[in-house]
DNA sequence: CATCCTTGCTTGACGTCGCAACTATAGACC
DNA sequence: GGTCTATAGTTGCGACGTCAAGCAAGGATG
């Protein structure tokens, strides 16, 4: 059985069987899927002790007004569950990058604030990131129209 | 300070710093990294009750001449370490889905074999993996030159 | 202002994954 | 053929991520 295109008793559904084209692609997305976040992450852990995710929230907050924000804005920027945020925003504060302030607004509500220490920390990693991408993925995109692209995945990633 | 374009005083590494095109592309790809993988296999969890990993393993399976692989090659089809594809499999032995036997020319190695239960398996979860790469992926990627995305996502996968 | 539902976040329990350590077999060398 | 190293695979363990349950505060309703 190919990987996605059925023999022929198996396509009963009704459902459009793949392209070619669309199988080749697909293929390849399940390998990149897997491979790519992990050597990414692998990447940022061998050269800055920093996981792709920690970078990820830094990142986020450094970007947001007064360098914080609430926890479910930080977990939804991250891509991440709301359970999942907690724990990584508990690590980085045990790690001095990152400081929890009750929102004003909303006493509910908790807010993570960058600390400097934690804006340092993302100085420092940020080259090494840049690196990894451009290893990892934009050195492999030669020829193709970027702008395109990055707006289907803009499409995908919602 | 933005994803990846440094503050001026950041980038003294002689790190390229991203054009805003490739700074896009960039960080559509950090949530599409995290979001797709999870939506897909969450879909086909919801679905089928079965995983993508799952699926992954029973389909290369199901490529294989005589519909078996050693260890070692399924961990590498499946861009998963070799600890880890081994809890799979016996979770997927245990399922009646797969069977193991110890490799003839080799008395080291095993063989993972598909049973004609995984089979089945397989050929049912089918149209629900086709659904999930469309609604999830392909179909946001009209306009794209599909060929030309595969051959660059097939060098980012290695 | 008492009640009830909702929302924001944390915690507990659980499953998954990778690394490092371990076992068993293969193969090379003498 | 005995020893020594390399390879295939499994297992112990720690890190991490999700879901479901819990808790505390908001907000609507009478």
């Amino acid at each position: 059985m190919s990987t996605i295109t059925p023999e022929p008793k198996s396509a009963p559904e009704g459902v459009q069987p793949l392209s070619p084209d669309e199988e080749a692609l697909v293929r390849t997305l399940n390998r990149v899927i897997y491979a790519l976040p992990r050597a990414l992450d692998a990447y940022m852990v061998r050269e800055q002790r920093l996981p792709s995710i920690d970078y990820l929230t830094l990142m986020h907050l450094s970007e947001a007004p007064e360098r914080q924000l609430r926890m479910s804005e930080l977990a939804s920027a991250c891509e991440m569950s709301l359970s999942g945020m907690t724990r990584v925003v508990q690590k980085l504060e045990g790690q001095g990058f990152v400081q929890r302030v009750r929102c004003e607004e909303d006493a509910r509500g908790w807010n993570a604030v960058l600390t400097d220490a934690g804006f340092a920390r993302l100085e420092e990693a940020w080259p090494t990131q840049v690196a990894a991408v451009r290893r990892h993925f934009l050195d492999h995109l030669a020829g193709l129209d970027l702008k395109a692209l990055a707006k289907a995945l803009e499409n995908v990633a919602t």
